[in-house]
DNA sequence: ATGTTTGTGGTAAAGGTTTTCCATCAAAGT
DNA sequence: ACTTTGATGGAAAACCTTTACCACAAACAT
């Protein structure tokens, strides 16, 4: 790797010459030197290295995102709208999953320390604890959280109750009177969330609170499945509420397997959105969240917050119930 | 944040010393030395600065991931496989998303120079010309791709055209005559392997090659389902091949909007085996890949390669065809 | 003629780490 | 008593960059 040195000997000049030209310094120097400079850097395809740079600068340009999981698609679209904010502002991402272990999350935030990452971003899984928060140390400043945490950092809020409960009012305004629940685990304060706007809808409308025809899985299809299967047998109800579009995915796959009609026999709402969730057979009612722009919204304060500039505390996003086939048969067959 | 000089001080040492407590350096330090730093570590909670290691090694243990597009489930698994290894072995990852765009490609290869990684891992898209080959320069021997590409760097290889011709001739075998197919782009060697494997297995059974039956598109389940809207609509095929699951779906949501019933009038197989495609309604008959296994194998050959011992040259990973309800109904619906 | 600004370029420090090479001392060997 | 060896610790170089500071000349102002 040619090196500052190698450019500054072939052009005949300084670092510090060159160091000038690469980065624009408004520093003068002169049109036919830049020239020599330019023609070198040319020459040995030569880029600054950024370790040093950071190393000096304390910047790094990288930043690390800390998720359960990214084969979720979930996330997968969040990291995807992280990622394209990143790239607009020139950060490097860093990419790091925890299956929602507490010692994996402290494990990776120490080593975005070791890496000077110049922040943090975080989805899934609850910041509790002393420990993670002084492992942060001094990237306490530098983080961003999706979704509520016991901790106050700037944050982007979804509004999960307030979706679940339009869910739920659709199932109730469907004249269900047995709408079951699968949801996913109390490490989750999204799925806790989701269960608390399906519980405050269903007390708003003065339905009676038998928690039997709730169930707590792992939000993956087939946890949604099995859980679907379970209640199917036993509680019988007539529509479910899954706490995301993976679980209600098996959800309705596992009313089919038991010969149930969806819609007729069993409606299915889902929560989440995700990208084929409208082509799903019979195309899922479910709750839209905007995880791309989300994900984006989360680096932009990332982004203003490391410049400590317009330090925005929150930014919330709403959601919106998309009727779909699951829950009522539309005439005619068009999107 | 404290450095080594910090923990030097307190523990009354030279950095010398400090620095072999970290890294156990098998220069002998007193037992009672020994403490006093380790001590002196933990009061700091003192991490060595990666950058700074970085620089003087001439390793930074960070590798860089370029893909297509993180929301695709397909790469989402692959990312996950190699996460995990990378976790395993130490190393950080740096994902890129490139949709297809072969500047964007080079530019994350400048980029990951720059950030001085040990190494590149590449999925999707096709490394080609002298462009992407320069900006690779002293990375060159450390870059591990999946799939095919036209530079012969070391590789995890699916079995796409084994995969499609079984999925072909499962097709064949139930006595379908008109079997379409819908695909991905020419920029997607998988895409094309997959439609040499469909078209090798009619060419085995004397079918004709009436190209009118196979559509181009872009791999998305929107995509899928436009195409096979046309396909239905002109061409009347009985049975289609989709090149991933995801077209698979998009299909399989067309022909229930075109009241066509899934597998008997319409016969669909996808490609891929994502998660949830066995939640699918009918579970979609596919071809497995083990594509969390593939990244994982990916990122073993690129530690090696790092570490210039068993240069391995060609990982093979075979596919499996599943057979489920969207080609052939099954008697009992049990899994 | 002298002092001041402007244009241009170089020198050197600093950032945090690992490791080579020395230095010292005590114990052991001759 | 003298040399060798082993245990232990420190000083300093190297990795590559940016930038504050200095230097020098030419142009300008007084």
């Amino acid at each position: 790797m040619a090196t500052i040195r190698d450019v500054a000997r072939k052009a005949n000049v300084s670092i510090a010459t060159v160091s000038r030209v690469v980065n624009n310094n408004p520093h003068k120097v002169n049109q036919a030197t830049r020239k020599k400079v330019l023609e070198a850097i040319r020459g040995f395809d030569y880029r600054p290295n950024a370790l040093a740079k950071g190393l000096l600068m304390k910047k790094t340009m990288t930043i690390g995102i800390i998720i359960p999981d990214i084969s979720n698609p979930y996330y997968a679209e969040i990291v995807r709208g992280v990622q394209d904010m990143a790239d607009q502002y020139g950060y490097a991402i860093l990419l790091l999953n925890t299956d929602r272990n507490q010692d994996r999350i402290i494990r990776h935030i120490y080593f975005l320390r070791e890496k000077s990452a110049d922040g943090i971003i975080f989805s899934g899984g609850i910041i509790h604890g002393e420990k993670v928060l002084s492992s942060l140390k001094e990237l306490i400043e530098r983080v961003v959280v999706i979704g509520r945490h016991k901790v106050d950092f700037p944050a982007v809020i979804i509004d999960n109750v307030g979706g679940a409960m339009k869910a739920t009012q659709h199932l109730i305004e469907l004249n269900h009177k047995r709408i079951g629940f699968i949801g996913g685990p109390d490490k989750s304060t999204t799925a806790k969330e989701r269960v608390s706007g399906y519980k405050n809808a269903l007390i708003q409308r003065g339905y009676p609170m038998n928690s039997e025809l709730t169930r707590k899985g792992d939000l993956t299809a087939r946890s949604g499945y099995l859980l679907a299967k379970e209640l199917i047998q036993k509680e019988k109800p007539t529509a479910i509420f899954a706490a995301n579009d993976l679980m209600a995915f098996g959800a309705i796959s596992a009313a089919k397997e038991s010969g149930l009609r969806v819609p007729e026999d069993l409606a299915v709402v889902g929560f989440d959105n995700i990208l084929f969730s409208s082509y799903y057979v019979p195309p899922l009612t479910t709750v839209e969240i905007p995880m791309y722009h989300v994900g984006a919204a989360a680096m932009e304060m990332l982004v203003n917050l490391i410049a400590k500039k317009n330090a925005e505390k929150l930014r919330w996003f709403d959601t919106r119930l998309l009727v779909r086939d699951s829950t009522a048969k539309r005439k005619l067959g068009k999107e």
